[in-house]
DNA sequence: TAGATTGTTAATCGATTAACAATC
DNA sequence: TAGATTGTTAATCGATTAACAATC
């Protein structure tokens, strides 16, 4: 079960519509939305259409309707928790990285098995992992990063979806065994990076 | 021009034909890899034939065939170099992330307009921004990362392609104007996690 | 009104899946 | 040989695109 393409869309228009809100504008259309996200203006009045996200014959779409509609959509008027599996490089840099709350996303908690990392003050609590049930329980957590090397990467998986966690982010280079209940969504850094150079040579 | 689902298959074959490997098999069956990799046997024969990696009925595939010529499609027998631009959480985190190597992909330089990060001793040389067209060219560098401030993306970017990068991996949650050739990957952080907290709720 | 834009229905396209002949 | 597996061709499916009626 990946995200599907259709999710992805109303968050691209999302970052279209942010952007036409500080230029001042109140309305716009799916010509103009289209220009902007790089996506056809019929898929868009497909999609808005969908997600009864409703516009006006010729006035176009109000911003902040379909902008209140989308957040509605991903339920942003509740705080929602995801925890990091791993504080190696992508897990500190994810601690640090900005812009998870002004999207009402938090982190509930890193996770490590090294006493050295578990001690170190960050801007959010690192626990061992044991620590994980008491945590997601706490915070109702659902999403999780792995973000822990790859030899460890299904072990951290098993353990995450007997606590409770459907959602998965992964960053290691291994595909990971889970139910299809359990929804997994690859970062693949490297195979990324071998598919841009294999096309910029084809 | 997005990176192909084919390419990112070939890929993910590879991940489980190493692990094969390891396990000391020499030979292995579509079904076989189809079961380690999630893709339906079907599939995986018609990707190979595209790609004239050839069977033998009855017998299956020979592991380090196949792998030699997924090597061969991706050219490793030559080293590929990427630049990074931007050294913040993301930009350290790349520059400390192992596994490029193995896949003979390196990193020829990143870079900054800070000059305290400019000065800090990493793997990498760390240079200014002025320093790139020079970098480009001595490496061949196609590849980009974009791990700079959503602010500068857009004009990073612009000054990428316009030193003749044509791939770009994108970790700005922008949403980057760019001529048809040039191939962008954005890493959507934000996006993803979202898409996972609605799948989670519905 | 005439022109512009939405919103829906039909057509197209490409990718995946099924079927099965070839053959080891 | 019989059974298993490849490799290709045909069928299906879903997503995108085109067309256009509705209407402001």
């Amino acid at each position: 079960m990946p995200i599907s393409e259709e999710i992805r869309r109303l968050l691209r228009y999302r970052i279209c519509l942010e952007k036409f809100k500080r230029f001042g504008w109140e309305t716009t259309f799916s010509y103009t939305i289209g220009k902007e996200s790089g996506v056809s203006s019929e898929q868009i009045r497909k999609d808005f259409s969908q997600f009864k996200i409703e516009g006006h014959k010729k006035g176009g779409y109000n911003i902040n309707e379909i902008l209140a509609k989308i957040n509605q959509i991903f339920r942003k008027d509740i705080t929602n928790y995801f925890v990091i599996m791993g504080m190696g490089n992508i897990g500190e840099a994810l601690i640090n990285y900005p812009g998870f709350e002004k999207h009402n996303i938090k982190i509930a908690g890193a996770f490590d098995i090294d006493p050295v990392k578990i001690k170190k003050k960050y801007r959010v609590p690192i626990y061992h992992m044991d620590m994980l049930p008491e945590i997601v329980k706490k915070y109702k957590v659902k999403i999780a990063v792995i973000a822990v090397p790859a030899i460890a990467a299904q072990e951290v998986c098993y353990y995450l979806i007997d606590c409770g966690i459907v959602g998965i982010m992964n960053f290691s280079p291994i595909i990971l065994k889970t139910p299809d209940s359990v929804n997994v969504y690859n970062i693949e850094l490297i195979p990324v990076l071998e598919g841009l150079i294999y096309h910029s040579n084809n």
